[in-house]
DNA sequence: AAATTTATTCAAATCGATTTGGAGTTTTGA
DNA sequence: TCAAAACTCCAAATCGATTTGAATAAATTT
C-alpha cells in the first residue's frame, strides 16, 4: 500500500506537500497538485486511518446502540434508518459502529464503548423524558445526537419531528368535520415522542373545549395488533359511548383499527373517521389502505441525512444550537377520514 | 487520556516496560507489573486505539454489509445474529461496522469499505452458489467468514449446519411413520443452503425409492404468508394427490402451513404431519404451537461465537482450515408429525 | 574470582499522516 | 532598483503504542 512518502519520492516532493496537495490546501501550485493526484490515483494510494486517527485525534467513526425490544416493532423503521444512516455517513467518510445492549443499565453499554475508545461521537434514538444515556453523554461532553427529543427544550443535536402538532393537526381537521368524540392510540408511554403526543392532544382537544375520557386514550406498541385489540372494545361501545374518529400513532395500528372496524361492520368513513402518523416506510404505503388512509405524513428517511450531518458537524466543533432540526409532518387528507356521523346518539358529553 | 508514558513517568518506568506490563510479556517484574497494572488503573489509563492500530496495522473492527430485501423476512434472524455477533466480537475487543448494500454489484459495497481501508475482515451471510463477494476477498485475500457455505467443498472459514442431513432426518422421520407423498416447502431457490436441502430431500427420497413430483417442491421466503399460500393448493390437492406430509424450511413457513390446513379443515397430524427447520428465534417457539411442532433444531445463537472467533483467528493468521464448523441440527419429534393416514385414496403413484 | 547466564529495564526506531516554523523563489510595489 | 509581500515547498516534530537491540544488574557456573 503506497503511503505519502511513496507518493513524495516518486516525485521528488516531502511528503507534507504531498498531504496538502491531497487535502485542498491552498499553499500549493496548481501544477503540483495536479501531479500530486495523478500519482497517488496511479499508486493507488489510500490513507492509513490509524495514522490520519492518531495525529487528528478523530476516528471517523460513530456509534449507535441498539435496545432491542422482543416485539420487534421497530423493525422496519430501523432498517429503514439504518439504510439512510449509513449512507449519509459514508458521503462525509464516516462509519457506523453497531452495538446490541444486552444490559439491565442503559447507560452501560455506552460506557463501555468510550471507554473502549473508539468513536467520535454517538447517535440515539427512541429518548425518554429525562433519558440517562443524554445525561451521561452531556456529563462526560462526548458528541450525539438524537432522533427525536427527550424534552421540547433540548439543549442538545437533534432531528424531531414537532410531536405537538401531529395529533394538534389531526384534532382540527376532525373537528372542522364536526367530530367530537376522538380517541388517541399512541405509542408506548415511556417515549417522549408518545409524552409530547399526549399533550399536544389534550391543548387541541381542551382549544375546542372537548373532553378526553380516559379509556380515549390508550399507549402501547405501534403494530398492527395493538391497534386491533385496543380499538375493538372501544368501537363496540365497551368503554362509554364509541368514538367517532380515531387518530393512530402509527399506520400499522391504523391497519389494526380498520380491522376492528370491519369486524365491528362500521364503515370507515361514514361511521368512524381514522388518520394515522406515516413514517412513509418503503412497504406499508398509507396510500393504498382500504380506504387510503389520511395521514400526518414526515418520512423517516429523512432523517437520517441531519442525523448524521448534525453528529459529524458537533463532532467537528459545531454549537448544539445549530444543529437542531425540527420538521412539521404534513396532513394529507384521503379517504379514511370524513365528516361526523349526523345520527349522535349519545350526546357528548 | 493518560498515556502509556505518563504511567511510565510516574513510576519512573520507559514507556517499553509499561507497555510489556499491561500485555503480559513475561520478561517483567513479577513486582513492577502489579505496580504498573495499579497505576494504570489509578490514572484511568485507557489504550489509544489508533496508535495500537498504526503499529499493528490492525484495526480491530470487523465489516458486515447488509443487503436488505424488502419483504423484511430476514429481520428477526438479523437481530439474533446482531446480538451474539457484537457480544462475541466485543469479548475479543473487537467491533462491528455495518453498512447497507445499495448497489446493484453485490460486491460494489465490499470494495468500497475494502477501499476505505478501515476493516481487517468481514462476515457474510446468506451465501450463494459461486458467491461473489466470496470469490472478490479471497482474490484479494482479504480474512473474512461465512454464516453458511456456497458449496459443501468450501475452503474458506465459516459456519454453517448440515443442510444435506436436515430434509434427510426429516424424510427418515416421516417415512419411518408410513409417509410415502412428502412435500417441501425450502428457502429461496438462489441460497445455497436452500439448494443442498433440495438436494438432501432429493437423495433421501430416492433412498426410499419414492417418487418427488414438481409440485411437491416449493421455494420461497421464509415467511408465513409464503407457507399458507404454497400449503393451500397443495393442500386442496390441486396440485395433484395431496402430500400426507410437509416439511417447512422454517418455523413461519410451518404456521403458514397449520393455518392452511385448518383452513381446510385437515387434522395436524391425523390428516397431515408437519415438520420444520427451527432457528430457536427467542419470539417463536416451535414448542408452543398447536400442536407442538416437530423440528430440526439449530439454534442460530449458536453461530455467532464461532463467527467472531473463526474470523479473528483467520486475522491473526490461522489457516482456513482450522475454521470450518459445520453442526448437525437435533431432530425434536413433537405433536406435529404422526402416522401417515391409513385410507391412502390415492395409491402412490 | 572470572566468565557466563539470566533477569530486568531502557533508548530509540517504527508505523503514516498532519502541522508548525522556516527557507528559498518569485512577484509586486514604491 | 531594492524592499516587501506572496508563493511554494521542505525539514522536523508530533500523535501513542509496539518492538528491536542493548545495557545494566543479579545470579549462576566454572
Amino acid at each position: 500500500m503506497a503511503t505519502l512518502k511513496d507518493i513524495g519520492i516518486a516525485l521528488g516532493l516531502s511528503p507534507a506537500t504531498v498531504s496538502r496537495a491531497l487535502n485542498g490546501f491552498p499553499e500549493v501550485n496548481a501544477e503540483t497538485r495536479a501531479k500530486v493526484k495523478e500519482a497517488a490515483d496511479r499508486l493507488g494510494y489510500r490513507p492509513n486511518r490509524a495514522a490520519q486517527r492518531l495525529v487528528t485525534g478523530k476516528s471517523g467513526l460513530v456509534g449507535m446502540i441498539l435496545d432491542i425490544q422482543p416485539d420487534m416493532s421497530a423493525d422496519q423503521t430501523f432498517f429503514e434508518i439504518l439504510t439512510g444512516l449509513t449512507a449519509a455517513l459514508a458521503n462525509r467518510d464516516a462509519d457506523l459502529v453497531l452495538t446490541v445492549d444486552q444490559f439491565d443499565d442503559p447507560t452501560t453499554p455506552y460506557t463501555r464503548m468510550i471507554d473502549r475508545n473508539l468513536v467520535d461521537g454517538f447517535i440515539l434514538n427512541a429518548p425518554m423524558p429525562g433519558d440517562e444515556r443524554i445525561a451521561l453523554l452531556q456529563e462526560l461532553e462526548i458528541p450525539f445526537v438524537v432522533h427525536g427529543r427527550s424534552d421540547p427544550a433540548a439543549d442538545y443535536p437533534y432531528y424531531d419531528i414537532d410531536n405537538h402538532a401531529v395529533p394538534r393537526d389531526s384534532v382540527d381537521l376532525l373537528t372542522a368535520l364536526g367530530h367530537r368524540r376522538i380517541a388517541l392510540l399512541n405509542g408506548e408511554a415511556h417515549f417522549a415522542f408518545a409524552a409530547e403526543r399526549d399533550i399536544g392532544f389534550q391543548d387541541a382537544m381542551s382549544t375546542y373545549e372537548l373532553p378526553v375520557p380516559e379509556a380515549f386514550v390508550a399507549h402501547g406498541a405501534l403494530t398492527e395488533n395493538y391497534g386491533y385489540t385496543v380499538a375493538l372494545p372501544m368501537l363496540a361501545g365497551r368503554l362509554g359511548p364509541r368514538p367517532t374518529a380515531v387518530i393512530c400513532a402509527s399506520t400499522l395500528i391504523a391497519a389494526g383499527v380498520l380491522r376492528a372496524a370491519q369486524d365491528m361492520d362500521l364503515r370507515v368513513p361514514e361511521d368512524i373517521s381514522v388518520i394515522a402518523h406515516d413514517d412513509a416506510l418503503p412497504h406499508t404505503r398509507a396510500r393504498h389502505f382500504n380506504p387510503a388512509l389520511t395521514v400526518t405524513r414526515a418520512a423517516l428517511r429523512d432523517a437520517c441525512k441531519p442525523l448524521a450531518n448534525h453528529l459529524l458537524d458537533r463532532i467537528s466543533g459545531a454549537p448544539a444550537s445549530d444543529l437542531q432540526t425540527l420538521v412539521r409532518a404534513e396532513l394529507i387528507v384521503r379517504g379514511s377520514t370524513g365528516p361526523a356521523p349526523l345520527t349522535e346518539k349519545d350526546p357528548w358529553p
